[in-house]
DNA sequence: CGCTCAAAATGAGACGTCTCAATTGCGGAT
DNA sequence: ATCCGCAATTGAGACGTCTCATTTTGAGCG
């Protein structure tokens, strides 16, 4: 391996200019400069990051802890955030926590020594200890991506899941339907009260009332959600014309739920979800879904972890949250019974 | 950030002695040890990695880069990796190339100084040039996983491609089917041209002609696969009876042109398809899969990775192929058309 | 009591980089 | 000719660890 030492030798300058040329810190000299860099062509110099970083206490690198990489959405968010990362010359590791809260705070103290910055994605549903919630403030700083954990206030990048929810409702309500169903994953994650939240708001402001007996929540597990599901529908009162899911999963097992049920969409029942399904275009009819910006989500997040890279705990907390946008396909198609209810 | 000089200070012993009771070198008294053990439980002491690694030029991390972590296959041979890594107390740290070989290329170089070995799984369908094969040889050592490429000559895990495909053209077979289409991707992939393999020894073992009017390629687009299923489809003279596809992907893209086409598994055509299709279980009926053991192939590469960074250019290099299992469910029922042929 | 020898402990030095106080060089002002 | 001030350069030292040659310790033995 080249070290600046053997550069200095060869440029016939001392150990300290070459590292100033190499790291720009200082003014050198036209002269000093391009005998230096000619010395790093002809030897094919490679900076030893391990020693930089040693001295440097810097890594120029990020993490980012994703609970399951095999859920389409996560590499998604990934791409974005390696993506702005690259834009500043960070290079970026990614963890699966494998939907585990241990695993997950093993993978934070791992990261811990080797990168500058976190984007955690909590696997959620509990809350954090305040023992954990110290040991995070006392690393590199973390932002929180899409799922915002319980005890811990840090910077956050998520979408308006409340204003998201509201928006496939609306789409629904728009149609005509006034009956419209919501299932939701548990509601112990903070993403699933507030999209219930955006449900209840969209109805109301439509001047409707929220029948208790449209809400439907259950685990990410498939045979909960089809006995949800079961129930919800074959219940003879007050059925639904239109079902809103406010997830992937849970609407990718829901749709299931509704086929095998013999319902189909949009003509036995108009369906919308969160999140495009893993094989959204291959569904006919296609599915309408509220789509969340995932590579915004990832870039920005790391935007946010930049800024507090910088003013390391100078500037208040920041809670981004993105909009979501609708795209309407045919799961959702204005139809007669729908149109008729009243 | 406390230093072993500090515990060395409270233990009252050497910086050496702290240094070998922590790495665990050097026969250390077990009076020394103790109170070593003391003092890193009263400062809460955490070695530096980064100055260990510095010293040792090893960093107990591996890194592995694949193509394109959105589709599901590739985290599941991350998982495989990441647990065989952790069991050794190695670190994993996942990268994705998008497709693009440069990519590729750069993310290795950006390894290079960060990892004790490589996972890879390339791109495919390009040759390695020798300047590129030349930077890989000189860095940590490489394991090629599930793509095997040109002009790289490394240790290799991946599945018995031909067999596998034998192994699905031959349930096939046994059913009855005498009309056995394929269709694969890209022939510029290795993996596609062993499966192709597989398929032509599978029928000639069972003594039957292999018709080229069976065997399609396309790339792994949408459009080119329908396409090339349309014109295999519904060419009359030699209609297939089943299709097998080599590929998730294309066996995706396949089935749905198969059903766009009025076409139903298993009855109007039986059906089997290389790897688990992403939404699996959402089809009626349920489709039969030649099932790679994706986990098993992540974790058998990590062990061959560690051999060879034990062993350092010593042994020869080694070929491991794990085979694959077939998974019958209903796309490939016995159906009366299918037994009648003959 | 002194000697030997193995086990244990020591501490200087190196890994490759960056930083910073100190030094050098040089043109221009006095 | 001398001095000043600034820019450029220098080189020692530190980051925290591990290694290794050297020294110390102490048990066993004559």
């Amino acid at each position: 391996m080249v070290t600046q030492r053997e550069l200095a030798k060869l440029a016939r300058v001392s150990a300290g200019t070459v590292s100033n040329v190499i790291s720009g810190s200082t003014r050198v000299s036209e002269d000093a400069r391009r005998k230096v860099l000619d010395a790093i062509r002809v030897l094919k110099y490679q900076p030893n990051l391990i020693a930089r970083s040693l001295r440097t206490r810097r890594t120029h690198t990020l993490g980012i802890v994703v609970p399951d990489l095999t859920i389409p959405f996560f590499p998604k968010i990934v791409r974005g955030a390696e993506y702005a990362a690259r834009e500043r010359g960070y290079f970026l590791i990614v963890l699966d926590s494998q939907r585990s809260h241990d695993t997950e705070i093993d993978m934070i103290a791992l990261l811990r020594q080797r990168v500058d910055g976190i984007l955690l994605v909590t696997t959620g549903g509990y809350k954090w200890s305040a023992e954990n919630a110290a040991a995070i403030a006392s690393g590199p700083p973390v932002v929180c991506v899409d799922r915002l954990p319980e005890g811990l206030n840090t910077d956050s990048v998520c979408v308006d899941d409340s204003g998201a929810a509201k928006l496939g409702v609306q789409h629904l309500l728009s149609l005509g339907h006034r009956r419209i169903a919501i299932i939701t994953g548990p509601l112990t994650l903070r993403n699933e009260q507030e999209r219930l939240r955006g449900y209840r708001r969209a109805l109301k402001d439509a001047g409707l009332r929220v029948h208790p007996s449209l809400i439907w929540s259950a685990s990410f597990e498939m045979e909960d959600i089809q006995a949800v599901c079961q129930r919800g529908l074959l219940r003879q009162k007050y059925k639904p014309t239109a079902l809103f899911a406010t997830n992937g999963v849970t609407g990718l097992c829901a749709l299931k739920s509704l086929y095998s049920l013999g319902f189909t969409t949009p003509d036995s029942i108009a369906f919308v979800t969160f999140d495009e399904l893993i094989a959204e275009d291959f569904f006919q009819p296609r599915i309408t879904s509220v789509v969340q910006p995932t590579y915004e989500i990832g870039h920005r997040a790391v935007e946010v972890l930049f800024d507090r890279i910088v003013h390391r705990g100078a500037t208040s907390v920041s809670k981004v949250r993105l909009p979501a946008t609708l795209v309407v396909r045919d799961s959702s198609r204005t139809h007669k019974r729908a149109s008729i209810v009243k």
